[in-house]
RNA sequence: GCUGCUGUAGCUCAGUGGUAGAGCGCGUCAUUGGUAAUGACGAGGCCGGGAGUUCAAUUCUCCCUAGCAGCACCA
């Protein structure tokens, strides 16, 4: 006999070898029908599974929709796996996890990839699995029989895979039913039939590599969304629906902000109305950090190849430059365009070698420290084409960079002072929650491993002394994530529907000083070693615009929105006072537009609406005749009636960009 | 870069082995209308590029190119 304790604190004496199961049945026919599994002694294990010593047992339904939803993922992949390899004999099952919003599986066909075409047939065939309420049962195997099981069955991915595990071990296999079995930890549902047939959807297929290595053969992957019922399954369709809506790529073209194409791949052509929001976001900035005493400068955009050799870039980061001869090309026909020995030069990736060399300039004193370097920085990179994301991952970007030169002893002070100004910077931006990751020292790096004891020690005690390593900054730690000559932070913020995006980091650089011989003046009149401070908030203009247009749905706040108000007529006769109020707007600063169409107000309305207009200005004769406006806010169907006065100061303080409300009020 | 899908009017998309169609937008005319689409008429296309099959290719095949989704990459 042995004792098992549940939730409420009650005792039940068992015989050894009675499952979970049994004991819900116990408990109540209700119970048993709803259990999913059982968290036993505080781990997920099948409901099916024998308890053999005194436990504590918590019975999971699908009121714990978290271990509910992992479960029935997990098992949504199980049934995928099955029903390819009954629809597809011959096709390798290879792994299949659960994902957060489903799961998928990894198959390596026998013929060709499997396409958007087989995902109905495939869906048909799990149906009809979990319809069969087909048995999901643990089985114990000893290691060296499984690999031959597999090698025996042509399945060589799954071969290797238990070939891995440790010798001697045993390792659980579920079948289902009698006649499919896969190699999992488990656990698992009790039967196929507790997933909800109408609860899951195929979603795509995709290349994938095996283990994650894109030197191993590419396997098909089969994606699906799963969720314990319809409902769910449907909330979670109109959530992607609704991003699919605030996709920027999308604002961009209809709110004619910007717009790609092949001749430049990669990069932005800026529409006006687009490049408002820059130049706004930019004078922001630029007056954050002046008055954060960065001093701003502007470095070339080509340097000669040497210089990106001194700096390490050239031979670790070359295939991703863009690289340009120092040569006038050849005009004969026949002749290569650019002779073999060229000088090479290269478009700055980044900023930083550039600020080291005007750093170089002169000698520096300890008194010159800390000197913060910032720079508004063009930089290119040939990214993958693979990799290329509308403004997300682009080729020409503009940082906002800086570099802070500084003594070893002032590092966590400057650290610190930059999260004092980021955090400031989010919450005008209008990001209120962002996270805190400190990535450390990858494979591939520059320097000694006391150097990156020391550097990330730094950071982390940086972060722990502004009282930002807690639970609100999700702070953790990133094995293996660093930069190639440093630690870095990381900063990821929140966005309006729940997603993350990293934007700020600081990197703690002992390296690019030493290789590019920067040095200043000490107390004891000796020469030192300044560090390195590499910092950006936003990240790249274009992204974080991205991020902010997704952020807002398009409706971007009055500061950065390209038109904040247009004047839209009712009648012709209203023209010349629209004229007058149009300019009256513009010479208070606001960016306003007249709408004199010979249009219905309707039409004008939904127009502007729709353009995310923040203000419409509605004219008539009434309003003509006493001087006033009906105003309408975007998304509000009520509208105020103010003065032409009231309105100037309504909207001319609506258009102030955050920090300058601050001081004003 | 890898796998799959896609490329037709400014935009969103139909369609066909005999060189094209809708809605929106645009232009002209009429309409002067109080808060999310007034009506009529009209102009727009090398059907992404190249090669092949065919009497004939926007349509079928192959190559290239770009975009999309994922993978890998992101100093």
């Amino acid at each position: 006999m042995i004792k098992i304790t549940l939730p409420d604190g009650s005792v039940r004496e068992v015989e050894t070898g009675t499952t979970a199961a049994q004991i819900a049945a116990d408990i109540g026919p209700g119970l048993a029908k709803a259990a999913l599994a059982a968290r036993i002694d505080g781990e997920v294990r099948d409901i099916m599974r024998p308890l053999d010593v005194d436990t504590q047992l918590a019975l999971i339904t699908s009121r714990d929709e978290e271990e509910a939803l992992e479960l029935a993922r997990h098992d949504f992949a199980h049934v995928l796996a099955e029903a390819v390899q009954k629809l597809y004999p011959g096709t390798q099952i290879t792994f299949g996890p659960s994902t957060d919003d489903g799961f998928y599986y990894d198959f390596a066909p026998s013929g060709d990839p499997f396409t958007d075409d087989d995902l109905p047939k495939i869906e048909e065939e799990m149906r009809r699995i979990i319809k069969a309420d087909k048995p999901l049962r643990r089985e114990v195997w000893e290691r060296n029989d499984l690999i031959k099981l597999w090698e025996k069955d042509g399945e060589t991915f799954k071969a290797e895979w238990a070939a891995e595990l440790p010798e001697g071990d045993e390792i659980s296999v579920y079948w289902s039913g009698d006649d499919w079995m896969d190699m999992c930890r488990g656990p698992h549902l009790p039967s196929t039939g507790k997933l909800d047939p109408q609860a899951f959807q195929l979603t795509r297929v995709s290349g994938a590599y095996w283990r994650g290595d894109q030197r191993n053969p590419q396997l098909s992957r089969i994606y699906g969304t799963g969720w314990l019922n319809k409902k769910q399954l449907k909330a979670h369709l109109v959530r992607l629906e609704e991003a699919a809506k605030r996709d920027h790529r999308k604002l961009g073209q209809e709110m004619d902000l910007f717009h790609f194409q092949p001749e430049a791949q990669g990069s932005v052509f800026w529409h006006s109305q687009g490049y408002v929001m820059w130049r706004e976001l930019e004078a922001y900035m630029r007056r954050k950090q002046d008055g954060a005493d960065y001093k701003e400068v502007k470095t070339p955009q080509i340097m000669d190849a040497r210089q990106w050799e001194a700096s390490g870039h050239w031979g670790k980061y070359r295939e991703n430059m863009f690289v340009v001869p120092d040569e006038v090309p050849s005009v004969d026909d026949d002749a290569p365009v650019i002779s073999a020995d060229a000088d090479m030069m290269a478009l700055k990736p980044m900023n930083c070698p550039a600020h080291v060399l005007i750093f170089r300039q002169g000698i520096k004193s300890y008194r010159d420290l800390p000197m913060r370097m910032a720079e508004f920085g063009c930089c290119h990179r040939n990214e993958p084409h693979g990799a290329l994301h509308g403004l997300l991952r682009v080729r020409q970007f503009t940082q906002d960079d800086a570099h802070i030169f500084c003594r070893e002893d002032q590092i966590v002070d400057e650290v610190r002072h930059f999260c004092d100004l980021l955090d400031g910077i989010y919450k005008d931006l209008g990001f209120e929650s962002y996270a805190i990751k400190l990535a450390l020292r990858p494979e591939k790096r520059f320097g000694t491993e006391e150097m990156w004891d020391k550097a990330e020690q730094n950071l982390r005690d940086a972060v722990h002394e502004a009282g930002r390593a807690g639970e609100e900054y999700q702070w953790e730690e990133l094995p293996g994530e660093g930069a190639f000559y440093s630690p870095k932070l990381e900063f990821h913020l929140t966005d309006a529907i729940g997603r993350t995006w990293q934007c700020g980091t600081i990197q703690l650089d002992y390296v690019l000083p030493e290789r590019l011989d920067a040095s200043y003046i000490g107390e004891d009149g000796a020469r030192h070693r300044p560090v390195m401070l590499h910092r950006a908030i936003l990240g790249t203009f274009e992204r974080f615009l991205g991020i902010m247009i997704e952020h807002h749905a398009g409706r971007m706040p009055t500061w950065l929105a390209p038109t904040q108000a247009v004047v839209a007529t009712i009648v012709t006769d209203a023209n010349d006072y629209a004229s007058e109020v149009t300019e009256k707007l513009k010479a208070a600063g606001i960016r306003v537009s007249p709408d004199l169409r010979n249009e219905k107000i309707n039409y004008k309305v939904r127009e502007h609406s729709l353009a995310k207009v923040p203000n419409i200005l509605v004219v008539g004769m009434r309003e003509a005749e006493e001087g006033k406006v009906a105003l309408r806010k975007l998304g509000q169907k009520e509208q105020l009636f103010l003065t032409l006065d009231e309105a100037v100061a309504l909207l001319q303080d609506e258009a102030l960009a955050p920090d300058l409300k601050e001081t004003t009020a």
